[in-house]
DNA sequence: AGTCGTGTCCAAAGCGCTTTGGAAATGATT
DNA sequence: AATCATTTCCAAAGCGCTTTGGACACGACT
């Protein structure tokens, strides 16, 4: 059952019918009430590749996401993001089309969106330290937003990002309050440019106060509950260990918990953690009330809102590229850290 | 930069330059090199939805996933799933349209693909116990694939699940082999139906040892780290505690173990843990070789390579609906189990 | 009676592609 | 030289919708 079906079957033109399933005055209220019935009795379902060819506009936005084939691991946070997303674009009537791009193959990126018309505008997320895929974007004169950015390189375009060297230096300069010296920094894999910002932060806040960083106390891996046990109790098994962990992920602190809790030492006493929090929905710090880890938080579902946010008022024309939001961690004070143990 | 100029800029017509570029054989190979050059330095990009207008077909499909808003959770599995299918698919031609249904609005459940022409077949995940949303995918009349399945209501349609009262059955026999007799069972929701299906699997295996069950080492919830922490942790506040645990996922695993730690006891000789693995990219449970947990495992991601390929079977018509796929887990064995203690 | 809105509807022209049913040119065969 | 098959190309008809530019009827106002 198509227009044209659905308007012979009333006597009334395609013309017609049309506007009275689109809401438009010029059809008087007994047809349209006619129309819209006879529509939904006869089940009709309207072409979206025909309304979008002839309307211009395909109501639907472009998500991609790096799939290291190598690693053929998934961002973690991606979940999230996309829930975040499709909340703020559904209410606007708008689709998601994935575009899970491999690394390798620059040639087929964003093959989906290389045919026109699919979307009207992209959302990428997670961008490597010089990535080029935001030269590709630009090339398609699309609107486009970018989840976090590209440090060497973050201007002329769309960006969303949290304020990781801010949150990561107050973090430090948390636990250098609390009197801890030698802290030690988990970080994400330095491939990602979050992870490059964290490690500036904590960099600075150290060499504010004039304090040197030890290399053994830096470690940068896949964010996995592993690496983070691994590479703490490495660090804990030193001559000199660290009284304090800086870290990157919920997961990865974790790890460290276990990896402190197993050499029979009490975390928030004997060793404190601070951690990064990007509140995922099936990962939380606890509850609100009581959480487990002393952390920097930035709900990554609201990242995801308000990326979709910035690309309708990019698409709809009320905005104009480019602009940026950044957004700020908030400290959440948990068990996990302390005052540095003295001896 | 369209068809119809590129067609003019050669001198030739849009059917000749159409048959060049999509590889038809009714155009001499110097025709076709010379199109296709002018395509590239043009620019051109073929309109997805004329061609989808033209063809009828979309090379998409739809992934509708649920989004519980009273819980704002999403589901962990998710995104490797997705990753899976988006693999699949991909190498194919085929785009992902995703659809987050929240599970309240039935109206506009599948509104994306409610307009007709966007998707040429779908993929549900994580179907409720007696979903109903299998119906309005059925009066859709378009081919789909449901990742997991309906208990009371399992024909008539195409599913793709992994055995999940076989793997929970076998796990149980495994720990009773132990010589473990009091276990408990650290389930999901059991509004999802592998929850379902897991707990049959459990009290089958006891009752088949004609052991009965406490209600007291039974617990049900969202499968977060901190469920199964306390959850773990009030089981083994009992007078008669559990030896064994049998658990749902990684995640509640982790809890459960930091659960078991805390009070002072060795996971694998005090207790014992044997955990769903459902292999997420970025929760591996330890590594091949040296697993953290005993584990029924079964890669989701596997499973979105399966749902993607059946369904794209059903689409190019090489299969007919419906046909089911069974997966089975298997028993990876790691340091998490042991006899059942003594005394 | 003539003019002017105003409300209601329609025919037809796109949107940019694929595909059908030829037509023209070329070379091979009689 | 005439016939036929082959190769190479094209005009035009869709696909199903939106939207432009009227047409027509009707009552109101001069």
């Amino acid at each position: 059952m198509n227009l044209k079906d659905l308007a012979a079957s009333l006597g009334l033109s395609q013309t017609t019918v049309s506007r009275a399933l689109n809401g438009y005055p010029e059809v008087s209220e007994a047809t349209r009430q006619r129309v819209q019935e006879a529509a939904i009795s006869s089940g009709y379902r309207p072409d979206s590749r025909a309304r979008s060819l002839a309307t211009g506009k395909a109501m639907a936005v472009g998500l991609v996401l790096p799939m290291t084939a190598r690693q053929e691991i998934v961002n973690p946070v991606f979940a999230d993001f996309v829930a975040g997303a499709g909340e703020t674009l559904s209410t606007r009537g708008f689709d998601i089309v994935l575009s899970l791009v491999k690394e390798e193959d620059q040639t087929t990126v964003y093959r989906s969106m290389l045919s026109k018309g699919r979307v009207d505008g992209m959302i990428m997320q997670a961008p490597l330290t010089g990535d080029s895929r935001i030269a590709l974007l630009k090339g398609l004169g699309m609107p486009f937003v970018v989840h976090g950015r590209v440090s060497d390189h973050d201007e002329g375009y769309c960006w969303m990002d949290m304020d990781n060297r801010h949150a990561f230096h107050d973090a430090t300069c948390h636990l250098l309050d609390l009197g801890h010296r030698r802290i030690a920094l988990l970080n994400g894999l330095e491939a990602m440019d979050f992870a490059h910002r964290r490690r500036d932060g904590f960099l600075d806040a150290l060499s504010e106060r004039g304090l040197k960083t030890d290399p053994a106390l830096m470690a940068s891996a896949m964010m996995t509950e592993s690496y983070g046990f691994a590479s703490a109790n490495q660090m804990l098994a030193l001559p000199n260990p660290p009284t304090a962990f800086l870290v990157s992920s919920l997961l990865v602190a974790m790890g460290a918990h276990r990896a402190i809790e197993n050499r029979g030492l009490k975390m928030g006493r004997d060793v404190s953690v601070v951690t990064h929090d990007d509140d995922l929905s099936y990962l939380p710090n606890g509850t609100p009330e009581a959480p487990i880890f002393t952390a920097t938080r930035s709900p990554v579902r609201q990242a995801g809102n308000i990326c979709a946010e910035m690309l309708l008022g990019l698409i709809d024309g009320s905005r104009t590229a480019p602009f940026h939001t950044k957004l700020q961690a908030s400290l959440i004070i948990g068990p996990s850290t302390g005052p540095a143990p003295t001896h």
